[in-house]
DNA sequence: TCTCAGAGTGGGAAAAAGTGGGAAATCTAG
DNA sequence: CTAGATTTCCCACTTTTTCCCACTCTGAGA
Protein backbone atom coordinates (compact mmCIF):
# COMPACT_ATOMS: atom_id res chain seq x y z
CA UNK A 1 0.00 0.00 0.00
CA UNK A 2 1.25 3.36 -0.90
CA UNK A 3 0.29 6.02 1.83
CA UNK A 4 1.85 9.21 2.92
CA UNK A 5 1.92 12.87 1.36
CA UNK A 6 5.64 14.20 0.01
CA UNK A 7 6.47 17.55 -1.17
CA UNK A 8 7.68 17.23 -4.93
CA UNK A 9 8.63 19.67 -7.26
CA UNK A 10 8.58 19.16 -11.29
CA UNK A 11 11.49 20.56 -13.06
CA UNK A 12 11.20 22.68 -16.22
CA UNK A 13 11.54 19.48 -18.41
CA UNK A 14 8.46 18.39 -16.87
CA UNK A 15 10.13 15.78 -14.84
CA UNK A 16 8.90 14.59 -11.37
CA UNK A 17 11.37 12.71 -8.99
CA UNK A 18 9.26 9.73 -6.61
CA UNK A 19 10.49 9.47 -3.79
CA UNK A 20 12.77 6.79 -2.94
CA UNK A 21 10.96 4.75 -0.27
CA UNK A 22 8.55 3.77 -3.14
CA UNK A 23 11.06 2.87 -5.69
CA UNK A 24 10.92 -0.84 -4.42
CA UNK A 25 7.68 -1.35 -4.03
CA UNK A 26 7.62 0.00 -7.80
CA UNK A 27 10.10 -1.83 -9.51
CA UNK A 28 8.81 -5.25 -7.89
CA UNK A 29 5.46 -4.68 -9.26
CA UNK A 30 5.77 -3.01 -12.51
CA UNK A 31 9.54 -3.01 -13.58
CA UNK A 32 9.85 0.66 -13.05
CA UNK A 33 6.21 0.72 -15.54
CA UNK A 34 3.73 3.50 -14.66
CA UNK A 35 0.75 4.92 -15.65
CA UNK A 36 -0.77 8.73 -15.44
CA UNK A 37 -3.87 10.29 -15.99
CA UNK A 38 -6.37 12.75 -15.10
CA UNK A 39 -8.62 13.11 -12.30
CA UNK A 40 -11.37 15.81 -11.51
CA UNK A 41 -8.46 18.13 -10.28
CA UNK A 42 -5.58 16.36 -9.72
CA UNK A 43 -3.76 13.35 -12.00
CA UNK A 44 -3.50 9.74 -10.83
CA UNK A 45 -0.75 7.32 -10.68
CA UNK A 46 -0.72 3.57 -10.98
CA UNK A 47 1.56 1.03 -11.30
CA UNK A 48 0.99 -0.59 -15.00
CA UNK A 49 -0.64 -3.79 -13.57
CA UNK A 50 -2.89 -1.95 -11.52
CA UNK A 51 -3.75 0.28 -14.12
CA UNK A 52 -4.48 -2.36 -16.68
CA UNK A 53 -7.11 -3.77 -13.95
CA UNK A 54 -8.80 -0.42 -13.92
CA UNK A 55 -8.59 0.22 -17.35
CA UNK A 56 -11.11 -3.22 -17.78
CA UNK A 57 -13.30 -2.03 -15.68
CA UNK A 58 -13.67 1.51 -17.45
CA UNK A 59 -14.49 -0.14 -21.16
CA UNK A 60 -16.78 -2.22 -19.54
CA UNK A 61 -19.39 0.52 -18.45
CA UNK A 62 -22.36 0.85 -20.50
CA UNK A 63 -21.29 3.22 -23.20
CA UNK A 64 -24.38 5.01 -23.67
CA UNK A 65 -24.50 6.19 -20.01
CA UNK A 66 -23.18 9.56 -20.54
CA UNK A 67 -21.44 9.70 -17.11
CA UNK A 68 -19.69 6.88 -18.12
CA UNK A 69 -18.78 7.64 -21.10
CA UNK A 70 -17.07 10.97 -20.24
CA UNK A 71 -15.30 8.83 -17.16
CA UNK A 72 -13.90 6.93 -20.33
CA UNK A 73 -13.01 9.44 -22.28
CA UNK A 74 -10.47 11.30 -19.79
CA UNK A 75 -9.28 8.49 -18.04
CA UNK A 76 -8.45 6.39 -20.70
CA UNK A 77 -8.15 9.31 -23.33
CA UNK A 78 -5.27 10.52 -21.11
CA UNK A 79 -3.69 8.07 -19.39
CA UNK A 80 0.19 8.12 -20.78
CA UNK A 81 2.98 5.39 -20.12
CA UNK A 82 6.05 6.33 -18.11
CA UNK A 83 9.31 4.68 -16.86
CA UNK A 84 11.02 5.66 -14.17
CA UNK A 85 14.76 7.10 -15.35
CA UNK A 86 18.02 6.26 -13.82
CA UNK A 87 17.02 8.55 -11.13
CA UNK A 88 14.16 7.58 -10.50
CA UNK A 89 12.04 10.54 -12.38
CA UNK A 90 9.49 9.94 -14.58
CA UNK A 91 8.11 12.66 -17.65
CA UNK A 92 5.18 14.38 -17.03
CA UNK A 93 3.33 15.01 -20.55
CA UNK A 94 2.59 18.55 -20.86
CA UNK A 95 -0.73 17.90 -21.46
CA UNK A 96 -1.63 16.52 -18.09
CA UNK A 97 0.39 19.11 -16.35
CA UNK A 98 -1.78 21.28 -17.76
CA UNK A 99 -4.53 19.72 -17.14
CA UNK A 100 -3.67 19.57 -13.55
CA UNK A 101 -2.16 22.91 -13.32
CA UNK A 102 0.77 22.03 -12.45
CA UNK A 103 3.81 24.12 -12.63
CA UNK A 104 6.32 23.17 -10.01
CA UNK A 105 5.12 22.37 -6.15
CA UNK A 106 3.07 19.34 -6.25
CA UNK A 107 2.12 16.79 -3.54
CA UNK A 108 2.24 13.50 -3.99
CA UNK A 109 -0.17 11.92 -2.24
CA UNK A 110 -0.32 7.75 -1.58
CA UNK A 111 -3.85 6.31 -1.89
CA UNK A 112 -3.06 2.55 -1.61
CA UNK A 113 -2.59 1.19 -4.70
CA UNK A 114 -2.27 4.34 -6.41
CA UNK A 115 -0.98 8.06 -5.79
CA UNK A 116 -2.63 10.98 -6.04
CA UNK A 117 -0.53 14.29 -7.65
CA UNK A 118 -2.06 18.11 -6.58
CA UNK A 119 -0.65 20.80 -7.38
CA UNK A 120 0.32 22.32 -3.92
CA UNK A 121 -2.10 25.41 -4.16
CA UNK A 122 -4.98 23.29 -5.14
CA UNK A 123 -4.21 21.20 -2.44
CA UNK A 124 -3.96 24.05 0.19
CA UNK A 125 -7.75 24.87 -1.02
CA UNK A 126 -9.01 21.03 -0.29
CA UNK A 127 -7.41 21.37 3.39
CA UNK A 128 -9.35 25.00 4.07
CA UNK A 129 -12.50 23.30 2.79
CA UNK A 130 -11.99 20.14 4.64
CA UNK A 131 -11.55 22.37 7.40
CA UNK A 132 -14.26 24.17 7.14
CA UNK A 133 -16.99 21.41 6.40
CA UNK A 134 -16.74 19.65 9.60
CA UNK A 135 -16.62 22.92 11.39
CA UNK A 136 -20.26 23.72 10.26
CA UNK A 137 -22.20 20.70 10.19
CA UNK A 138 -21.30 18.02 12.34
CA UNK A 139 -24.28 16.51 11.66
CA UNK A 140 -25.17 15.14 8.70
CA UNK A 141 -22.84 12.27 8.17
CA UNK A 142 -24.12 8.81 7.21
CA UNK A 143 -24.44 6.07 9.29
CA UNK A 144 -20.69 4.63 7.96
CA UNK A 145 -19.02 7.59 9.97
CA UNK A 146 -21.08 8.08 12.47
CA UNK A 147 -20.38 4.42 13.99
CA UNK A 148 -16.55 4.82 12.98
CA UNK A 149 -13.95 4.50 15.77
CA UNK A 150 -10.47 5.49 14.65
CA UNK B 1 -3.25 1.33 26.61
CA UNK B 2 -2.09 4.43 26.25
CA UNK B 3 -2.80 7.26 28.19
CA UNK B 4 -1.45 10.22 29.91
CA UNK B 5 -0.04 13.75 28.68
CA UNK B 6 2.96 14.76 27.98
CA UNK B 7 4.72 17.73 27.09
CA UNK B 8 7.63 16.99 24.42
CA UNK B 9 9.39 19.07 22.23
CA UNK B 10 10.04 18.71 18.77
CA UNK B 11 13.91 19.40 17.67
CA UNK B 12 15.00 21.57 14.97
CA UNK B 13 15.54 18.13 12.82
CA UNK B 14 11.93 17.64 13.60
CA UNK B 15 12.43 14.68 15.78
CA UNK B 16 10.24 13.97 18.57
CA UNK B 17 11.25 11.31 21.80
CA UNK B 18 8.47 9.09 22.41
CA UNK B 19 8.59 8.85 26.37
CA UNK B 20 10.11 5.72 28.13
CA UNK B 21 7.03 4.69 29.96
CA UNK B 22 5.62 4.32 26.35
CA UNK B 23 8.20 2.36 24.66
CA UNK B 24 8.34 -0.70 25.79
CA UNK B 25 4.81 -1.61 24.90
CA UNK B 26 5.82 0.15 21.16
CA UNK B 27 8.71 -2.27 21.09
CA UNK B 28 6.53 -5.12 21.75
CA UNK B 29 3.59 -4.23 19.81
CA UNK B 30 4.65 -3.33 16.40
CA UNK B 31 9.12 -3.96 16.79
CA UNK B 32 8.80 0.33 17.20
CA UNK B 33 7.15 0.47 13.94
CA UNK B 34 4.82 3.57 14.00
CA UNK B 35 2.45 5.35 11.61
CA UNK B 36 1.95 8.75 12.05
CA UNK B 37 -1.15 11.21 10.67
CA UNK B 38 -3.51 13.78 10.51
CA UNK B 39 -6.71 14.66 12.44
CA UNK B 40 -8.38 17.46 11.66
CA UNK B 41 -6.31 20.37 14.01
CA UNK B 42 -3.90 17.66 15.11
CA UNK B 43 -1.43 14.18 14.52
CA UNK B 44 -2.34 10.82 15.54
CA UNK B 45 0.20 8.07 16.11
CA UNK B 46 -0.40 4.28 15.57
CA UNK B 47 1.65 1.26 16.59
CA UNK B 48 1.26 0.05 13.26
CA UNK B 49 -0.94 -3.03 13.61
CA UNK B 50 -3.60 -0.95 14.80
CA UNK B 51 -2.85 1.98 11.69
CA UNK B 52 -3.73 -0.97 9.74
CA UNK B 53 -6.68 -2.05 11.02
CA UNK B 54 -8.09 1.66 10.74
CA UNK B 55 -6.62 1.78 7.06
CA UNK B 56 -8.74 -1.40 6.11
CA UNK B 57 -11.48 0.18 7.82
CA UNK B 58 -11.29 3.40 5.80
CA UNK B 59 -10.53 1.28 2.23
CA UNK B 60 -13.84 0.01 2.71
CA UNK B 61 -16.01 3.10 3.04
CA UNK B 62 -18.34 4.07 0.02
CA UNK B 63 -15.68 6.07 -2.41
CA UNK B 64 -18.66 7.54 -3.66
CA UNK B 65 -19.47 9.51 -0.72
CA UNK B 66 -17.90 12.90 -0.59
CA UNK B 67 -16.58 12.78 3.36
CA UNK B 68 -16.05 9.82 3.14
CA UNK B 69 -13.92 10.00 0.16
CA UNK B 70 -12.11 13.06 2.12
CA UNK B 71 -11.50 11.23 5.10
CA UNK B 72 -9.75 8.34 3.14
CA UNK B 73 -7.68 10.67 1.05
CA UNK B 74 -6.34 13.13 4.03
CA UNK B 75 -5.73 10.24 6.76
CA UNK B 76 -4.50 7.81 4.39
CA UNK B 77 -2.68 10.57 1.87
CA UNK B 78 -1.03 12.30 5.19
CA UNK B 79 -0.19 8.65 7.00
CA UNK B 80 3.62 8.32 7.44
CA UNK B 81 5.34 4.90 8.29
CA UNK B 82 7.94 5.73 11.01
CA UNK B 83 10.29 3.27 12.93
CA UNK B 84 11.79 4.77 16.87
CA UNK B 85 15.75 5.23 16.41
CA UNK B 86 18.31 4.35 18.48
CA UNK B 87 17.23 7.03 21.25
CA UNK B 88 13.63 6.19 21.09
CA UNK B 89 12.81 8.81 18.60
CA UNK B 90 11.04 9.31 15.89
CA UNK B 91 10.78 11.59 12.79
CA UNK B 92 7.66 14.06 11.97
CA UNK B 93 7.62 14.48 8.12
CA UNK B 94 7.93 18.06 7.20
CA UNK B 95 4.21 17.95 6.23
CA UNK B 96 3.19 16.37 8.34
CA UNK B 97 4.64 19.34 11.01
CA UNK B 98 3.02 22.07 8.97
CA UNK B 99 -0.42 20.47 8.82
CA UNK B 100 -0.52 20.61 12.68
CA UNK B 101 1.32 23.43 13.09
CA UNK B 102 3.85 21.77 15.42
CA UNK B 103 7.40 23.71 15.79
CA UNK B 104 8.48 22.90 18.80
CA UNK B 105 6.66 22.95 22.01
CA UNK B 106 3.87 20.00 21.80
CA UNK B 107 1.67 17.94 23.90
CA UNK B 108 1.65 13.82 23.34
CA UNK B 109 -1.67 12.57 24.83
CA UNK B 110 -2.34 9.03 25.09
CA UNK B 111 -5.35 8.17 23.83
CA UNK B 112 -5.87 4.05 24.57
CA UNK B 113 -4.33 2.33 21.08
CA UNK B 114 -3.09 5.86 19.66
CA UNK B 115 -1.58 9.07 20.52
CA UNK B 116 -2.82 12.25 19.61
CA UNK B 117 -0.35 14.58 18.92
CA UNK B 118 -0.84 18.78 19.81
CA UNK B 119 0.58 22.37 19.25
CA UNK B 120 0.95 23.64 22.38
CA UNK B 121 -0.69 26.96 21.93
CA UNK B 122 -3.71 25.14 20.01
CA UNK B 123 -4.10 22.98 22.39
CA UNK B 124 -4.31 25.45 25.03
CA UNK B 125 -7.28 27.40 23.20
CA UNK B 126 -8.70 23.82 23.05
CA UNK B 127 -8.82 23.77 26.40
CA UNK B 128 -10.32 27.63 26.84
CA UNK B 129 -12.68 26.54 24.20
CA UNK B 130 -14.48 23.34 26.10
CA UNK B 131 -14.51 25.61 29.71
CA UNK B 132 -16.45 28.43 28.02
CA UNK B 133 -18.92 25.94 25.91
CA UNK B 134 -19.41 24.32 29.27
CA UNK B 135 -20.53 27.42 31.03
CA UNK B 136 -23.12 28.06 28.40
CA UNK B 137 -25.14 25.31 27.29
CA UNK B 138 -25.25 21.83 29.09
CA UNK B 139 -28.10 20.61 27.62
CA UNK B 140 -27.68 19.47 23.57
CA UNK B 141 -25.87 16.40 24.58
CA UNK B 142 -26.67 12.76 21.97
CA UNK B 143 -28.73 10.02 24.02
CA UNK B 144 -25.18 8.29 24.48
CA UNK B 145 -23.61 11.17 25.70
CA UNK B 146 -26.28 12.06 28.15
CA UNK B 147 -26.70 8.75 30.15
CA UNK B 148 -23.04 8.03 30.47
CA UNK B 149 -21.72 8.16 34.00
CA UNK B 150 -18.17 8.76 34.56
C1' DT C 1 26.35 16.46 48.85
C1' DC C 2 28.45 13.84 45.41
C1' DT C 3 28.11 10.41 41.95
C1' DC C 4 26.02 7.51 38.81
C1' DA C 5 22.46 6.03 35.68
C1' DG C 6 18.79 6.83 32.65
C1' DA C 7 16.51 10.00 29.84
C1' DG C 8 16.41 13.83 26.84
C1' DT C 9 18.64 16.98 23.52
C1' DG C 10 21.64 18.78 20.09
C1' DG C 11 24.77 18.56 16.44
C1' DG C 12 28.43 16.77 13.08
C1' DA C 13 29.75 13.84 9.31
C1' DA C 14 28.88 10.36 5.94
C1' DA C 15 25.67 8.75 2.82
C1' DA C 16 21.77 9.14 0.00
C1' DA C 17 18.44 11.60 -2.45
C1' DG C 18 17.07 15.48 -5.22
C1' DT C 19 17.97 18.90 -8.81
C1' DG C 20 19.62 21.06 -12.82
C1' DG C 21 21.85 21.23 -17.05
C1' DG C 22 24.45 19.73 -21.12
C1' DA C 23 25.35 16.58 -24.86
C1' DA C 24 23.77 12.96 -27.79
C1' DA C 25 20.06 11.09 -30.26
C1' DT C 26 15.78 11.41 -32.49
C1' DC C 27 12.21 13.64 -34.78
C1' DT C 28 10.02 17.18 -37.83
C1' DA C 29 9.48 20.39 -41.26
C1' DG C 30 11.13 22.90 -45.09
C1' DC D 1 18.87 16.02 -47.09
C1' DT D 2 19.61 19.47 -43.82
C1' DA D 3 18.62 22.73 -40.03
C1' DG D 4 16.20 23.38 -36.09
C1' DA D 5 13.66 21.72 -32.34
C1' DT D 6 12.50 18.33 -29.04
C1' DT D 7 13.37 14.33 -26.35
C1' DT D 8 16.33 11.17 -23.91
C1' DC D 9 20.17 9.93 -21.39
C1' DC D 10 23.78 10.77 -18.34
C1' DC D 11 26.85 13.43 -15.40
C1' DA D 12 27.82 16.58 -11.59
C1' DC D 13 26.50 19.56 -8.00
C1' DT D 14 23.59 20.69 -3.89
C1' DT D 15 20.58 19.65 -0.35
C1' DT D 16 18.53 16.55 2.75
C1' DT D 17 18.47 12.57 5.46
C1' DT D 18 20.40 9.24 8.42
C1' DC D 19 23.33 7.50 11.74
C1' DC D 20 26.04 8.02 15.55
C1' DC D 21 28.36 10.39 19.28
C1' DA D 22 28.55 13.51 23.11
C1' DC D 23 26.72 16.64 26.35
C1' DT D 24 23.16 18.07 29.85
C1' DC D 25 19.69 17.47 33.17
C1' DT D 26 17.18 15.20 36.64
C1' DG D 27 16.43 11.98 40.24
C1' DA D 28 17.95 8.20 43.19
C1' DG D 29 21.11 6.24 46.24
C1' DA D 30 25.38 6.08 48.75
Amino acid sequence: MFRGANKVTVDSKGRLAIPTRYRERIGQRSDGQLVITVDRQCLLIYPLPDWEEIERKLIRLPSLHPQARRLQQFMVGYASDVTLDSHGRVLLAKELREFAAIDRQALLIGQGNKFELWDEARWNERIDEWLKDDQTGESGLSPELESLSL
